[in-house]
DNA sequence: AAAACGGGGCG
DNA sequence: CGCCCAGTTTT
């Protein structure tokens, strides 16, 4: 074990990217940039935490913030609800702990958002305390390097993982352990096609000398993704206005503006049974076609949306100046669109 | 314990 | 275009 402690971060010392969120390792700065991480490739995350950094530059101008605007930086980035978590964080860090960022593992851990791996990442980021920063990353390179066939998402190997990790502080400090095992992960031992030949630790690599590496880590299949339909209008107004929604259930895009959505029909349906469905919601159109039809694919739902166009000459609080639209977060179908409508 | 939650990239 | 990637919350 000190053998490949002292590998890894010898290599990582060596090798490391230069990348935003390590220039300054401010418990805030590491919490916005790990969450902007979640699910996300760091060649994306780059921009925006730049861009969220330099609008929300501390936690008090991000509590103070609207949601909306929170959302708005977000905005094609995806899984909504990590910025509406980090917004509703940033208050609870407000409220309960007086502005200042809390440092034990059970308040951060209270975070909304903040789940075992993030608490871990601030903590041996920020702070250099032995907390592990399990990811898929950290997963994959200990799977491999310590020859785990089963179930990677088992309590039992999370917690060998853990203790493994563990392990490795006795001869380094828990955050170059960290950062130095998740960046392996990224650079070398990755999913597909790792560069095993260029891997520091891969004389100490049990899937190595199995040749089992691409077996590893084991992982469970995904279910299929349900199939939905959705009818979108953009709906002209009177003076230059569009009808938006604000998306406001617990299902995708919540906290996010759409043009008018119908659903609960067919793709094929025809402008009469749109109609007869914007006449249930008391909403009166005009000049109804279609413009296109997409399909946007999600992990867990392939959505197949009609994009229709209409007029009215009815003018409620739903209807905006086309000029605002740039103000308001829109899910990635829409992005572009708004930003024609707009101009 | 299982399902829900976006979008990007690769072959 | 099918397939892969993956933390946290909700159910």
């Amino acid at each position: 074990m000190e053998k490949i402690a002292n590998l890894l971060i010898t290599w990582f010392q060596y090798k490391k990217r230069e990348l935003p969120w390590r220039k300054n390792r401010s418990p805030y700065r590491v919490w916005v940039s790990e969450i902007i991480l979640q699910q996300t490739k760091v060649e994306q995350g780059k921009a925006y935490f730049e861009r969220f950094m330099a609008q929300f530059p501390n936690i008090k101008s991000l509590a103070t913030a609207d949601q909306k605007d929170v959302l708005k930086v977000w905005e094609g980035l995806g899984y909504y609800s990590r910025a509406r978590n980090l917004h509703k964080a940033a208050n609870q860090i407000i409220d309960h702990h007086n502005g200042v960022f809390p440092n034990s593992h059970e308040k951060i851990i209270a975070l909304k958002g903040v789940g075992k791996y993030t608490a871990g990442a601030i903590l041996s980021f920020a702070w250099n305390r032995p907390y592990p920063a399990i990811d898929g990353n950290t997963v994959r390179v200990t799977t491999r390097v310590f020859g785990i066939h089963m179930d990677a998402h088992h309590a039992y190997v999370q917690r060998h993982i853990a203790s493994l990790i563990t392990e490795l502080y006795k001869y380094s400090s828990p955050k170059e352990i960290n950062e130095s095992i998740i960046e392996l992960g990224a650079l070398i031992c990755r999913p597909k096609n790792p560069l095993c030949t260029e891997c520091p630790i891969n004389n100490h690599c049990v899937a190595k000398e199995q040749n089992t590496i691409h077996l590893l880590p084991l992982l469970k299949k995904k279910a299929q993704p349900r199939e939905r339909v959705l009818h979108f209008i953009l709906l002209h107004g009177p003076k230059d206005t569009i009808y938006i929604e604000l998306r406001q259930k617990s299902d995708i895009w919540k906290g996010l503006y759409t043009p008018l959505l119908i659903e609960g029909i067919e793709l094929s349906a025809s402008a009469e049974e749109l109609l007869s469905e914007t006449a249930k919601r008391n909403i009166k159109i005009d000049n109804l076609t279609k413009t296109n039809t997409l399909i946007h694919k999600l992990t867990h739902q392939t959505l197949h949306i009609n994009i229709w166009q209409a007029t009215t000459k009815e003018r409620t609080s739903y209807f905006i100046k086309r000029s605002d639209l740039s103000n308001f977060p829109t899910p990635k179908p829409f992005i572009s669109i708004f930003k024609k409508i707009s101009e």
